[in-house]
DNA sequence: TTAGGGTTAG
């Protein structure tokens, strides 16, 4: 049951009760009390039947259960006053004034952010003015709010050149506001210049750095500060597990999470959380697991968190179960919970699950959700129903870059490179900001289509009118537009012009742009730079191996398979499934075990024979030392003509692989595994490794066992 | 006394 938004000049508990239902079984809520100072947290004590904090003196509250995105303060029909605050912009107002500053704090308090700063522009025209700290604070919640870096930039220098001397909270609060911002360089010169710090200081400063994936400082930041500061709390401890996780390091982890169960802070929930978080993400489900099993409360956050741990493992199945298990505890499920769902389904490629899931989302009132309807926008696409993808995306109340990048990256993987620019240009017309992924959904989406006059354009423009300066990526997807048109000496030209050393993936496109158009020179020269790149990377020795093969130049040919074979290289098999019947059936590049194999085959060279009839030249462009013609001609099918044979075919499905017994595998055929596993449904039986990874010698070339 | 922490989407 969804708490709503209360607003009261007192709160009892009557009028809670009156206006809401709560579990009988939970005591205590939480309360964000719209105090002077704004988010200010005190706790509401339903047994005692009164505030915790006795400093409280409440002028409007609002009680939610921690839903988000957090509700918008609306009038209350139970507070008549609140009608009188609806219009809070005296727009008569010119000069500074205390009567301004209360002003400008209910707009903060409103979250009315914008108009806030817009209001707080009569201070700086006329300078001067002391505001106090009250406003100061609601100045610094409304730049965290917008996340405004101009407006950080403003309210800090009115602050410095009008003499303002922060306390501790006021410092705290100035330091929080450039870290929330993401101006870390700021925040660390205010940081190290601060003459006293506290925990909360430490915190905010080691939180910045966590969050902007600065995990190696924020531990050079903890050792110091548990060295000279000598305390720790469990935000400490939350924050540095987070930080352990970012760089997969579960030794570290380990050790904190001791340290937090030495100090007495490991049944804290946000330790918790962190912990089952870092050890689904460093590999360790069953510790994660653990750890969830030993939480006294299992919260929202708690399910969630090892319900995106075991998906994140690819045990799709068990996160669906676990799901259950969280329904069925009557845990609220928040949108988190149905980003997470949404995913999950994506991966098992099953629409009757998306389809139940989204059902779920919309019951559960999360049907507006930004992050769970992009998820749904992303799996619509990539399911191939782009159509249903842009019914989602447009009844979206609101989207943000990632939205439209999900759409744009859907219509470019479905070849429609005109709608994906006309959405971009949408985009652009809605003063959507895109940033440097919407680019690379953009030029993919030329590319895949050739449109690359247009690719052209807009890479251009990047840099240039959007300040998004291309990266590797764009310059590889340029490489790629260009290779396509047979552009190779342009292409080449872009690679030598590129303001960074040339990445693998550029030499790639352009190696496979060479393929292609057959040009035999440049083609060994990217090659050679690959080589020296990725020389464990079988790929690029099988492009360029083709382009010797289809030029005639056999003996070059024949030393690249010498090396291939000197090196132990096999291919890794791609593996394609597809839904029949509620039953999937998976299959591999010259997969021969489907029980039905012959009328699948059959199928193919009928529908191979209808497409040639229209024109089409399969291009035999898989040419594989150690295989036989027959599976030569099987690996030239795409999976995806396999599938529209099969789907003809009414039939339960067969197994993918075979492993000899006894080898060791490397943890990246494992999981290989466990994902055929996971999608068959089945145990799979291991007869022979030498599909899998770098095999060699009965054992796994990397030698990293599992 | 106020301030700082955990899970999701391209």
């Amino acid at each position: 049951m969804e708490i709503p938004l209360l607003c009261y000049r007192s709160v009892s508990l009557d009028q809670i009760r009156s206006s809401c239902s709560l579990p009988s079984s939970v005591s205590d809520y939480r309360c964000f009390i719209k105090q002077k100072t704004l988010s200010s947290v005190y706790r509401f004590s339903l047994n005692r039947r009164k505030w915790r904090n006795p400093f409280a003196k409440i002028r409007c509250c609002s009680l939610h259960r921690g839903l988000q995105p957090r509700p918008k303060p609306k009038p209350s029909k139970f507070d008549a006053d609140v009608e009188e605050e609806t219009d809070l912009r005296d727009t008569q107002i010119k000069k500074p004034s205390a009567r301004v500053c209360s002003q400008l704090e209910k707009l903060v308090l409103y979250g009315r952010y914008r108009e806030a700063l817009e209001l707080f522009e009569i201070f700086e025209q006329y300078g001067g003015f002391d505001m106090g700290s009250s406003t100061y604070d609601a100045l610094v919640s409304a730049c965290i709010g917008l996340r405004s870096i101009p407006g950080v930039k403003r309210v800090f220098n009115y602050m410095m050149s009008n003499g303002f001397e922060p306390d501790q909270y006021m410092r705290n609060r100035i330091l929080l506001m450039h870290v929330k911002c993401g101006m870390m360089i700021h925040a660390r010169k205010w940081f190290d210049e601060m003459h006293e710090r506290n925990l909360v200081s430490w915190n905010t400063i080691i939180a910045g750095h966590v969050d902007t994936g600065d995990y190696v400082e924020a531990f050079r930041l903890f050792l110091i500060m548990w060295e000279e500061f000598s305390d720790a709390g469990s935000r400490t401890f939350a924050t540095m597990i987070q930080a352990s996780a970012g760089l997969g390091l579960i030794s570290a982890g380990k050790q904190l999470h001791s340290c937090t169960l030495k100090m007495g802070v490991g049944d804290d929930i946000f330790v918790s959380c962190a912990l089952i978080d870092m050890y689904s993400k460093c590999g360790s489900i069953e510790d994660a697991h653990y750890v969830f099993d030993e939480m006294p409360e299992k919260t929202t956050v708690g399910w969630n968190t090892i319900i995106a741990g075991y998906a994140l493992h690819g045990y799709s199945e068990e996160a669906l179960d676990m799901y259950y298990d969280m329904r069925d505890s009557g845990v609220r499920m928040d949108h988190f919970t149905f980003s997470i769902i949404v995913r999950i389904c994506a991966r098992l490629a099953s629409l009757d699950y998306a389809k139940q899931a989204h059902a779920a989302l919309v019951r559960h009132g999360f049907g507006s959700d930004i992050v769970a309807n992009t998820a749904l926008v992303d799996f619509y696409s990539k399911w191939g129903r782009i159509e249903d993808a842009r019914n989602v995306f447009n009844k979206m109340p609101c989207k943000n870059v990632i939205s439209w990048n999900a759409l744009i990256a859907g219509y470019g993987n479905h070849g429609r490179g005109d709608d994906a620019i006309e959405l971009f240009e949408l985009m652009l017309r809605q003063r959507m900001r895109p940033n440097h992924v919407t680019f690379l959904a953009v030029l993919s989406a030329c590319s895949y289509s050739g449109l690359s006059e247009h690719g052209w354009e807009i890479f251009q423009a990047m840099g240039r009118d959007y300040t998004v300066k291309p990266r590797a990526m764009h310059y590889a997807c340029m490489i790629e537009l260009l290779g396509r048109e047979g552009l190779l000496d342009e292409a080449f030209a872009l690679i030598r012009g590129a303001p960074f050393k040339p990445t693998a993936n550029m030499w790639a496109a352009l190696l496979t742009a060479c393929r292609v158009h057959q040009n035999l020179e440049l083609g060994k020269f990217a090659a050679e730079k690959l080589y020296g790149m990725e020389p464990e990377k079988l790929n690029n020795y099988i492009v360029l191996l083709n382009i010797y093969n289809s030029s005639g130049k056999l003996k070059e040919a024949a030393a690249v398979i010498q090396t291939l074979r000197r090196k132990g290289l096999r291919m890794l098999p791609a593996c394609s499934w597809i839904e029949v019947n509620k039953v999937t059936n998976v299959f591999h590049s010259g997969d021969k075990s489907h029980a039905q194999r012959k009328e699948i085959y059959q199928k193919v060279d009928y529908l191979m024979k209808e497409i040639a009839k229209h024109g089409y030249v399969p291009e035999n462009k898989t040419l594989l030392p150690d295989v036989d013609e027959q599976e030569q001609r099987i690996l030239s099918y795409h999976s995806e003509k396999l599938a529209i044979a099969f789907g003809l075919i009414n039939t339960p499905y067969w197994v993918p692989l075979q492993i000899v017994q006894g080898h060791r595998l490397c943890s990246d055929c494992h999981k290989a595994i466990e994902l055929i596993a996971m999608v068959t449904r089945r145990e799979i039986v291991v007869k022979d490794a030498s599909r899998f990874h770098h095999f060699k010698d009965g054992n796994c070339s990397c030698g990293d066992y599992w």
